[in-house]
DNA sequence: CCGTTTTCTTAATCTACATTAATGTATAGC
DNA sequence: GCTATACATTAATGTAGATTAAGAAAACGG
């Protein structure tokens, strides 16, 4: 636990680090991220004085997350534990599938969030009626609909 | 932590109950979702066979989320414990902030969520470029630009 | 202080998705 | 089996937001 002073855009994580650490942010402000496929990146959240900033998600394995400076800051680094007890590996879990639900949101289209649904639930297709998907995908049956239909065609 | 039997169209949790459970799926299916201002469903996860559902960021206050049984389904429901350490506290809270980010990136316009950042984040409007804010809304600086102008317009 | 770079705005065009509505299909209840 | 209800599909039209590009303004580095 110490006090580190941070300069304006200096990199404090890199997505992929083993393990990563938690900051108190002082004064200043950080901000974590994701970049995606096409290089674009996804401002996760913004980290002003007193806030905490990390990636929640990550434990003993690599973070899913980049957090750097947009000001001049003043954190305390801390040592996440990576003896991580049972609850909060469950906890770790829950967040970990709200991340990556956040970050499918911000960054997919419609047609790519049926397929990524898909994979994460491939035996809930068949269960529900398709209005639900819809309603867990954020878009309307139609639209579903028509993206399915795209999807058959171009299998072809 | 008893055994239960629920079936098809069976609710389990109302939005605002005080005391919530969690229920591990045994058998079937179930369904946490909310209902927007307009009336709109907006399924927050499905739980299938081995999966837990519940609204993981309540406690001991009123939860966020509905759930239902979308199938007849067998589920073993725990009640949560009130007294929860600081631990546990602590990513309750970060799982709250990312469920009302998911509900608001499925529901909500941009001005809407322009407006919900606002009044999050006070501060930091005014600290970060505006490009940076489109990012973390998930729309681009134009879009962002061209709602604000709208926004003043209709204020006069 | 000046020039460079970064950021913001505006406008034109384009696209994905919403909305509405009509038609088709399956399912359940009687 | 027949009807009612629930669900899926398709198509037409509308709209929010993306994209592109260009110019203005602000911030930044030397």
């Amino acid at each position: 636990m110490n006090k580190i002073n941070v300069k304006k855009k200096q990199v404090l994580q890199i997505k992929g680090d083993l393990y990563s650490k938690a900051y108190i942010v002082e004064s200043g402000l950080l901000r974590s991220y994701t970049i995606d496929e096409n290089g674009k990146e996804h401002i996760f959240m913004f980290g002003p004085e007193g806030w905490i900033v990390t990636d929640y998600a990550s434990g003993d394995e690599p973070c899913d997350l980049y957090i750097d400076a947009l000001e001049d800051s003043v954190v305390i680094q801390i040592e996440k534990n990576t003896e991580l007890d049972f609850d909060q590996k469950k906890f770790i879990k829950r967040i970990r599938v709200l991340q990556s639900r956040i970050i499918m949101l911000m960054s997919a289209s419609a047609i790519d969030r049926y397929e990524h649904f898909i994979s994460t639930y491939p035996t809930i297709v068949q269960r529900v009626p398709q209005y639900m998907i819809a309603s867990y995908l954020g878009i309307t049956p139609e639209a579903l609909s028509a993206a399915k239909s795209q999807r058959l065609k171009s299998q072809k």
